[in-house]
Parts: structure tokens; C-alpha cells; sequence
DNA sequence: CCAGACGTTGTT
DNA sequence: GTCTGG
DNA sequence: CCAGACGTTGTT
DNA sequence: GTCTGG
């Protein structure tokens, strides 16, 4: 918490949340950008829920963004300006399937386990006048590099670090913002297979990125038959 | 004009 | 809300 | 992303 | 198989 709160400047009124098992479909703490260029910490639900939307429903399925096809989409295109955001993270995962049995997750960071931003997109849906707003937010994936593809075809958009303030200022055009996620950091990080922990959302401490086998919470090193 | 979509991933 | 398809 | 549910009636 | 919940 310190950490970022630092980085990014936030303001006293932030109230960011951490864990080890951030999931789709809920909530992640998000930096957004202020009109003075201050920036703020707020939770978000992880899940785009346009503000067309008639119901919730998309918000267990929006949860990426392609960089291929986000300034062409309907529902992420219009956000690509002045609605963009930081989901901060020390690292992320990404499952690998076995020839047999469960997927292997892999664990995936930044030398020295660094701080980073993932490109985000948010925005605000309120269906009906007289109920609380959710604000809402997708993550922006490319192509996997050459440390992840042997896991998995797609990844995160990692931000250069000196990216991220121009990703949230709102003189930024989208295309300049699309080049910047363009230009990203993904170059940078490194990969180690992770307990299977994480595979559930009940496990949220550090036994998530422990080394497989090396705990009590991932379950069996090997079929008992 | 109105109706209907609006998304990604993974698997087959 | 906005765009595409019919 | 993965895990877990997926159902109604009637009884306590 | 598909959807919801975390």
C-alpha cells in the first residue's frame, strides 16, 4: 500500500485494497487520473458494465480489452478518451494446460518484483436514477511475448513506468494512449511456476505464489490412484 | 426506419 | 449511447 | 481466471 | 454444458 500511495501520489481519501487473489468479477483497486492531475485510489469492479448496459450481466465477461480491436469495439472504444485507468500489481497470473489433469498457474513479475501498472479502461453504470452508480473497468491484453506464450497465448498490457502518468492524463488522445500501451513493459518479466492456491479465491494470502508442491492449500503432488 | 448488438478466452 | 444489419 | 452450482417441496 | 460467485 505504502508503496504505490507513494508512486503514484494519491490522495489521502484513497482507499486501495491488495491481496494475492485479485479475480475477475471482483473488486481491484484502480488509480484514476483528476481533472488538477492529482490521482486517486478507488475499488472498482472488475468487469466492464457499459452505461448502456439494461442489466449487469456483462460484467463476468468484459473483464479484457484486445489492443488489436479496443479502439474499434463498441464498448471500449469511447473510453479509449478520458476514461482510461491504472491497475496497479506486483505480478500476475496466467494458467498453463497439462497434457493431463489441472492447469499449471505461473507466476509473473518484474525484476526485483517491482511495482507496475496494468492499462486499464473504466466506466460508470447507474440503471436506474435514484441507485448508487458501479464503476466498473477491463483490462487491456496483447499477444503473448516470448516468457509467456509457453503458458498462455495472451497477456496483460504491462506499462512502461514512465507511461503511466500520461495513460491517465486526460490531454492524452487515444491514439497516443494506444501507443503507449503499445510500447509496454512486457519485455521485462520473468516467470516461476505457483502453487495451485490461487485456483481458488478463498486462498488470498502469499500460499498463492508459493512454489507448487510446497504447501498445504494446492492440493495433491500426485493422483492417489 | 427499427432491431439488435455491444466481449474475450479457450476448446472443439 | 452508437453503430450495423435488415 | 477457476470453483461450484445447477431444485422444489415440505418440515423443523 | 453453462452460468454465477469469488
Amino acid at each position: 500500500m505504502a508503496l504505490f500511495a507513494e508512486r503514484f501520489e494519491l490522495e489521502p481519501s484513497s482507499r486501495p485494497r491488495d491481496g494475492y487473489n485479485i479475480a475477475p468479477g471482483g473488486p481491484v483497486t484502480v488509480i484514476v487520473g483528476e481533472s488538477d492531475g492529482a490521482a486517486r485510489a478507488e475499488q472498482f469492479h472488475w468487469g466492464l458494465i457499459p452505461a448502456w448496459a439494461k442489466s449487469a450481466e456483462t460484467r463476468y465477461k468484459m473483464i479484457n480489452a484486445r489492443i488489436e480491436t479496443v479502439d474499434e469495439k463498441p464498448a471500449y472504444r469511447g473510453l479509449l478518451e478520458g476514461h482510461r485507468c491504472l491497475i496497479p500489481a506486483d505480478g500476475f497470473f496466467e494458467w498453463q494446460p497439462q497434457p493431463e489433469g489441472p492447469k499449471q498457474p505461473w507466476w509473473f513479475q518484474l525484476a526485483d518484483a517491482e511495482l507496475f501498472s496494468f492499462a486499464g479502461l473504466w466506466t460508470t453504470w447507474q440503471p436506474a436514477p435514484d441507485v448508487e452508480p458501479v464503476h466498473s473497468c477491463t483490462m487491456l491484453t496483447c499477444e503473448a511475448n516470448d516468457v509467456v506464450s509457453p503458458v498462455h497465448h495472451r497477456m496483460p498490457v504491462v506499462l512502461k513506468r514512465a507511461s503511466e502518468t500520461r495513460w491517465l492524463d486526460p490531454a492524452v488522445g487515444a491514439a497516443a494512449a494506444l501507443t503507449l500501451a503499445a510500447d509496454c513493459a512486457n519485455d521485462q518479466l520473468t516467470a516461476r511456476p505457483v502453487s495451485r492456491a490461487v485456483n481458488s479465491t478463498r486462498n488470498t494470502g502469499p500460499e498463492c505464489v508459493a512454489a507448487p508442491n510446497d504447501d498445504a492449500t494446492g492440493g495433491p503432488a500426485t493422483a492417489l490412484f
